[in-house]
DNA sequence: CATTTATGTCAGTCAGTACTGACAGTCTAT
DNA sequence: ATAGACTGTCAGTACTGACTGACATAAATG
């Protein structure tokens, strides 16, 4: 990535972001964080003042993104399938775009107990709803009537197992890609729930 | 728990479990460690000799067990559903008794490359058991042939995201509990799978 | 009862890390 | 040309944490 067109406070926010979501806040030193942002130690601490400073400040930018939210208002077609597969890829993508961010909250959520709360808003969001859709779309008579909370929560845990796998890296399930999977695991949940 | 009928080791090691799971290798102390043990900073390096040290003593003694290769092995009774409630079950089962290893496993991925191995062992040889189960019952007229490992893997992630989230500890999804979700989830993929 | 074993206290060493003030150099804007 | 803004170097300070040797105490053992 070309740095010279960013700032220097960029550069050190998304080196930060970079290092503390591999190694966690104590595995990494703000000289390595400088370093990999090509500057100094001394202009990190002109920035931020502090550590923990810089992190809070890197973490503050994050925020999920309204696509999911417009995905539920705008675009659904209501058909089981087609609109799962437009949701689930979605979600892979936020996901994907956040991955970093999501591995700090993982590990430091005691650092950081607002992070873990905004962190947590968009997977409890996106239950609501997926268990709303679930619901109209039994009204409509195309879904089966039983648990829509428990069927949306069990699709949501499918894909963020998936997503903690991160099967775009091909570390832990060679085989297995990310595309094909969010494909058969939606006609999986299609098949299940159209009666 | 009754700490004094444990030995001077076990009871370190379990400290050092308990708390690195938590807070990760770099966010704990050695003092910490052996203060929670009921012990000396000087008695932990008589036993163990450096920090690093203890953490590999602890993680050497992990091991998931066998009772998910005994179950495969002996105790189908060749029911879609019964048959999934089973290894769910102990897959949770197996996993939550493991939960403080796999979060370091899940931290410390760089610091211990032979625990990432180890750690990987046991989901690996499930999503093969259960893909051949897969693979037999289609034989046997009772599922339907699409594609079994990726069935098994969806099957597992949602296992895997709900085992991540610690369900039982009511702190992400407050109103869903473990054993409604492996029934209602088990009852959605045989539905889905059962031709 | 003497010896051995195990643990705790204490006062360190050493290396590492967060953070800083002073000074110098470079670039940009006026 | 100069002032201002920004960055880098250097030589620190203060603190922290991994780890240790020496000595003392207590418990277990023969």
């Amino acid at each position: 990535m070309d740095n010279s067109k960013m700032g220097t406070s960029d550069r050190l926010l998304m080196a930060a972001i970079n290092l503390i979501s591999e190694r966690g806040y104590n595995g990494v030193t703000t000289q390595e964080i400088a370093t990999a942002a090509g500057l100094s130690e001394k202009t990190l601490f002109r920035h931020f003042g502090s550590k923990l400073n810089l992190l809070e400040s890197a973490v503050d930018r994050f925020h999920y993104g309204n696509e999911m939210r417009k995905l539920f208002k705008e675009k659904l077609v209501w058909e089981l399938e087609e609109d799962l597969l437009m949701v689930c890829r979605e979600y892979h993508e936020i996901m994907n775009r956040n991955r970093k961010i999501v591995q700090i909250n993982l590990r430091e959520a005691t650092l950081l107990p607002e992070l873990r709360e905004r962190a947590h808003q968009y997977p409890k969001e996106l239950l609501e709803f997926l268990t709303e859709y679930f619901i109209e779309m039994g009204k409509r008579g195309k879904l089966i009537q039983t648990n829509p909370r428990m069927h949306a929560f069990t699709f949501m845990m499918s894909h963020f197992g998936a997503f903690v796998n991160d099967l775009d890296s091909g570390k832990s399930y060679p085989g297995i890609q990310l595309e094909p999977f969010m494909i058969e695991s939606v006609k999986l949940f299609a098949r299940a729930l159209t009666p």
